[in-house]
DNA sequence: CATAATCCTGAGTGATTTGCTCAGAATAAA
DNA sequence: TTTATTCTGAGCAAATCACTCAGGATTATG
């Protein structure tokens, strides 16, 4: 039950740019050494965001990364679908595609992991980078959905 | 952010023994053939609940597994812990060992792991067999905590 | 008592995933 | 034109997963 280390330093390197937001573009280089990340592997992390459509490469000399909308509108549960795919704690309850599974119908569980899907949603889903940046997690108030 | 297989079966294997709490023993092998589960794999997977004292163990003939407590005081995080460890998305919030992480003091996504965890934590905690095996999932009437 | 049914123990294994590295092309500022 | 950067695709060692295999220990039952 646990986060690959890929989700969690996509939320780091996604917070670093949401300090700088604004600015001239960031890069990849220096969150890297800022974050202490390997600068390869978080060029594999930054195909998944970009792809995802929540950073925007300039290429080029001074170029970079940056968010590709205000950090207000990006949430954690945004960044961990792009680089990990669906928040599911079982295959047979991936949002979208309901009844994927055979035995749904006999399945006494199912109920279960679909109240802990939508648990780890409710957090994931409530929290923006902004939220992060701020520090505002500590007081409880998180963005409301 | 998947649980293993091992997880889901332990908890569909509990929920075997929970809809005939207080009979004789139910044999693994019968556990097997009912939740169309390898009899092997499971026996690994009921080390784990035996050494979490979840179940017990009857040997020699017409022996099998009982719960070691009633349904009603089991839980699915119990059950979770029990074959996959404990329950957080990462590593660094680790319940019990607090502060394991070095960079926990400077760590800004610290707090949203932590509010993830403990929002997991309540669905596993609050739902026991007792709750599962009654159906009572479905219509929110689950044990209070 | 012998036998069969069961739990129990420990090792082994192929497939998949993870957590990276390596090499180099494409683009654009300086 | 040089240099700094993004972008693309492959490769790879180590760990984890989802099991299997082999056999010993224990006890009800015939
Ligand atoms: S096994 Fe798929 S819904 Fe439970
Ligand atoms: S990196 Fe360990 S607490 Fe954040």
């Amino acid at each position: 039950m646990r986060l690959s280390t890929k989700g969690q330093y996509a939320v780091r390197a996604m917070l670093v740019l949401a300090m700088r937001e604004a600015e001239a573009p960031i890069a990849l280089r220096q969150i890297s050494e800022l974050e202490d990340i390997s600068a390869q592997y978080l060029e594999q992390i930054f195909v998944d965001l970009r792809k995802a459509k929540l950073v925007e490469g300039v290429r080029g000399a001074s170029g970079g990364y940056r968010l590709a909308r205000p950090a207000e509108q990006i949430t954690a549960g945004d960044i961990l679908r792009a680089v990990e795919g669906p928040i599911a704690p079982v295959e047979c309850v991936l949002h979208g595609d309901e009844e994927a599974c055979g035995r749904a119908h006999i399945c006494i569980t199912r109920e279960l992991w679909k109240r802990l899907r939508d648990s780890m949603s409710a957090v994931l889903d409530t929290t923006t980078l902004a939220d992060m940046a701020a520090g505002r997690l500590f007081t409880g108030e998180t963005r409301e959905v």
